[in-house]
DNA sequence: CGAATAGTGTCTATTAGACACTATAAT
DNA sequence: ATTATAGTGTCTAATAGACACTATTCG
């Protein structure tokens, strides 16, 4: 045993960023393929290390969401969702990394930007099943994503996140549908999500209709936590008799 | 600007424990007085840097909890509250911290840990006044504790942590009116607990009784999600005229 | 008109919340 | 018996969930 002065071990900051959107009724997830090593070639999270020792993280994240998403910062919010720091995690030494939630409307492709060779939306599912081979730990990082964009969902206005700013009250109910996987009905939603007070706020103009009745449109309102909350159905241990 | 290769920044990494726990129907947080600079004398969160290059996150934080807090590593559950790593935070340099919430039933006073001076536990509204000068940006930690327990007790079985291994359901009532800040009616507590399917199950014996009628006891249950959820009834907004 | 989607009305079983009562102990 | 706390019963207003209907567009 030496004596020598004890100092405190640093570790390398990063940040990665979970962008979920909806396509096709699905939720998807925001990939690129790494273009260097380690996992060279592998689908990953958008992310990557500090800029400079006094960049703040929250700042860091929306620069990569800029850079690499090539997303406009100002209409996505992000939302920590938590720190993935395992030793072993990343083959280059003690890489911390902090992971981000956002949650955006149906955009075209985005276009790669400077470290990714390429970028598209894959399906969660595709993800979460081990469908798709996942860079470090990131297939744990999308699952707790998911799993908390399920549960906001629930008792915060996010959902009008995933659409466009003027949206129809179908619109939304296909977000809650495809996030949480199960079907709802039409009728009853459209009473609760009327009748939640700020959720959502009418946009004047009806519009849109390939066929069928023009349905009338909204923003989404000033709240941003519901009250009553939405909620989701019981799973798995009401299996019934 | 100069073509040197840039290598990423470096950071220190630190964990800090928010340990919640319930004195005389009161919500408190368990603090230490700092006994080295900065902030030397003042009042700062359990916590410390990782002891080494590949120690687990988790694992220093388990590690401080039975350091810094003397409390049993086995009984307390920790879970992740979110990353603290502004620029600036600390003025030896950026450092940045995960903190970790964790419950603990009431406990006799915790003996003095090895770097700190004193320990003992505060009322969390004494913290969140302002009425107590914190160190670091720890008050801003606490009051997401708070928050963060606020809205576990809803959803999760996490009010049961607060009580000792038995207990009446009055003492999780207690729980419940202590952390929300609001009175309950006992009768309809009584029947929302016992239909709550896991939350808790008989202890057989009843006992305990200064006066009054003995009270059956208690354990926590299996289930750690509860389906339906407690509801905390709606404040603010719904400002009645 | 029919097809398709939007939006409303209504009924019922369940539940939250209010409140009165009965039960079991100590003194 | 009195006091104090534990536990149960009951009523009512609100709500979730099921389902049938009307409304508005296009072709």
């Amino acid at each position: 045993m030496t004596d020598d002065p004890w100092v405190p071990p640093v570790v390398l900051l990063a940040v990665d960023l979970v962008i979920l959107t909806l396509r096709e009724s699905r939720l998807h997830v925001l990939l690129i393929e790494r273009g260097i090593d380690p996992y060279k070639g592998n689908l990953a999270l958008p992310g990557g290390f500090l800029r400079h020792a006094e960049e703040d993280i929250t700042a860091a994240a929306h620069r990569e969401l800029s850079e690499e998403a090539d997303l406009d910062v100002e209409t996505l919010r992000l939302e920590q969702l938590g720190v993935y720091g395992d030793p072993g995690r990343d083959p280059r030494g003690r890489v911390v990394s902090v992971a981000y939630l956002a949650i955006a409307p149906r955009l075209p492709e985005p276009t790669a930007g400077t470290d990714a060779a390429d970028a598209g939306w894959q399906p969660t599912d595709r993800v979460l099943s081990g469908d798709l081979d996942l860079a470090f730990d990131h297939q744990r990082i999308i699952a707790d994503g998911v799993e908390r964009a399920r549960t906001k969902l629930e008792h915060s206005a996010l959902g009008t996140a995933f659409c466009r700013p003027t949206f129809t009250i179908t619109d939304l109910q296909g977000v809650y549908e495809a996030v949480w996987g199960i079907t709802l009905d039409p009728r009853n939603f459209y009473r609760k999500v009327q009748k939640t007070e700020g959720f959502i706020v009418p946009a004047g103009t009806s519009r849109k209709a390939a066929t069928g009745r023009p349905a009338r449109l909204f923003r989404a309102g000033p709240c941003t936590a519901l009250y009553p909350p939405m909620v989701r159905p019981a799973e798995g241990p009401s299996a019934k008799e």
